[in-house]
RNA sequence: GGAGGGGUACCCGAGUGGACAAAGGGGCCGGGCUGUAAACCCGGUGGCUUUGGCCUUCGGAGGUUCGAAUCCUCCCCCCUCCA
């Protein structure tokens, strides 16, 4: 994509929350665009074991846009930082890894995060690699550009400040550790998430201490979970992570919010803004049905990280198992002996459901279908064969009962 | 270093000797309605080979007692104020 400076920075505004300074970021473009040179665009990324999910690839989605245009992304691996833990105000410590877990952990990155970027115009570099020289020296230099004030105006540290809740002195190092990569790699621009607004500020101050153009900063909002209402994170549960199997992730995005369907679109994919909002009309003219339009989401979505033909194949799976309360084509198989089996027992020790409490309860709330019939006792006499048993909304098994 | 306050289930939080597997709310799970949406209604929410009991749980370890989340001792952790 050969964009001119202006039709670019239109280009890469779409879904972003801060932009500082537009003006700048233009002017850069079109340096760039007259001397054919790219770019330096980063990022950052913690050195913990990366499950990437789709939350995470709206940053990665807007790297690749600076990538569409030909500029080269700085993937920069906190493997220095990631020693402190950025200060979330939940600070717990982080123990150390060690090389070979961060060179580990790099390269499930990779795998995952090619997914959307391109690979040509990526450097994925560690910030251990600058860092690790500066020595007390450097980091006393470092600290000198900064103030405790100007420190303390960070939202996180400032409500801990006021509550009186402890602040570890190197949590404060962070900012400026991550303003220093900016300085090791002179960066252009920085991207991050909302919630680095101030790292990324703090960049530009030092930037301009060691003498450099400051970075231009762009945030990305942080994506909301399945629920709507919290961020999507791993540990919330409510996400879909992007390795995940073609069939679960439709399923998820389907069960989405409604309302939040269009911020996955814009921030997910790259349908055209004003078709988006044509299809907002329509659904709120009643002349569309929302389903029909969260099921174009869910396909454009496997099918960046599938295929078309996959993606396809999920929602007639879709169709069938929520539509048409089907069995799912494929599904996973147990086997068991003939005569009398105790249900909860089972489904404890196949792991498909955490306790056999947790089963009985199930089965009192007529949760469990068996070839279509609900299950009343937990003891089931079983005949040999095959047999279809449906746990709450989304289990299915295959139980075959040998003679 | 000194003085005081506090640690209860996934989270918040009630509970100061027995009726406590522990109120209430949130979350989550299940059922109903639906479009695996939202909203709403109902139910559930420690474990255990079987609704019948048993076992484990209130920061940790001991102790008192017929009986402890509750009382005592020691220890760990968090917070506030002072230095």
């Amino acid at each position: 994509m050969n964009l001119k400076p202006g039709e670019a920075l239109e280009y890469l505004k779409r879904g972003v929350v801060d932009l500082i300074e537009e003006e700048e970021l233009l002017k850069k473009l079109e340096k760039s665009y007259k001397e054919g040179r790219p770019l330096k665009i980063k990022a950052g990324f913690d050195p913990t074991a990366p499950d990437l999910h789709l939350g995470h690839t709206v940053l990665l989605r807007k790297m690749k846009h600076f990538q569409d245009l030909g500029h080269e992304v700085y993937f920069v691996i906190g493997d220095f930082t990631g020693m402190i833990g950025d200060p979330t105000g939940k600070s717990e410590t982080r123990p150390a890894l060690t090389k070979e877990q961060v060179l580990k952990n790099a390269e499930t990155y990779k795998a995952q995060v090619f997914k959307v970027l391109d690979p040509e115009r990526t450097k994925v570099v560690f910030n251990s690699t600058w860092l690790g020289k500066l020595g007390a020296e450097g980091v006393i230099r470092l600290c000198a550009k900064y103030t405790v004030a100007r420190m303390l105006e960070r939202d996180d540290f400032k409500k801990r400040w006021e509550a009186g809740r402890p602040i570890a002195i190197h949590e404060l190092l962070y900012p400026l550790f991550q303003a220093y990569d900016s300085v090791a790699l002179s960066a252009d621009v920085e991207l991050g998430g909302t919630d680095q607004l101030f790292n990324l500020l703090v960049g530009r101050h030092i930037q301009r201490e060691y003498g450099q153009e400051p970075q231009v900063i762009m945030t990305v909002p942080i994506l909301e979970g399945l629920d709507g209402v919290q961020k999507m994170s791993k540990s919330l549960g409510n996400y879909v992570g992007i390795t995940e199997p073609p069939f679960q992730m439709f399923g998820k995005i389907m069960s989405i919010p409604d309302e939040l369907m269009w911020r996955y679109y814009e921030l997910l994919t790259d349908v055209p803004l004003n078709e988006l909002s044509r299809m907002k009309k329509e659904v709120e003219e009643g002349k569309a049905h929302p389903k029909e339009i969260k099921k174009r989401l869910a396909r454009i979505i496997v099918t960046e990280f599938h295929s078309e033909e996959e993606a396809i194949k999920a929602e007639e799976e879709f169709e069938r198992v929520f539509a048409k309360k089907e069995a799912p084509k494929e599904l996973p198989v147990f086997e068991a002996g003939a005569g009398e089996i105790w249900l909860p027992g089972f489904l404890r020790d196949n792991k498909i459901l955490p306790s056999s409490s947790e089963a009985r309860r199930f089965i009192r709330q007529g949760a469990i279908d068996i070839n279509g019939e609900k299950v009343k006792e937990e003891k089931l006499n079983l005949a040999p064969g095959e047999y279809v048993l449906r746990i709450g909304k989304k289990k299915f098994i295959k139980l075959i009962v040998k003679g």
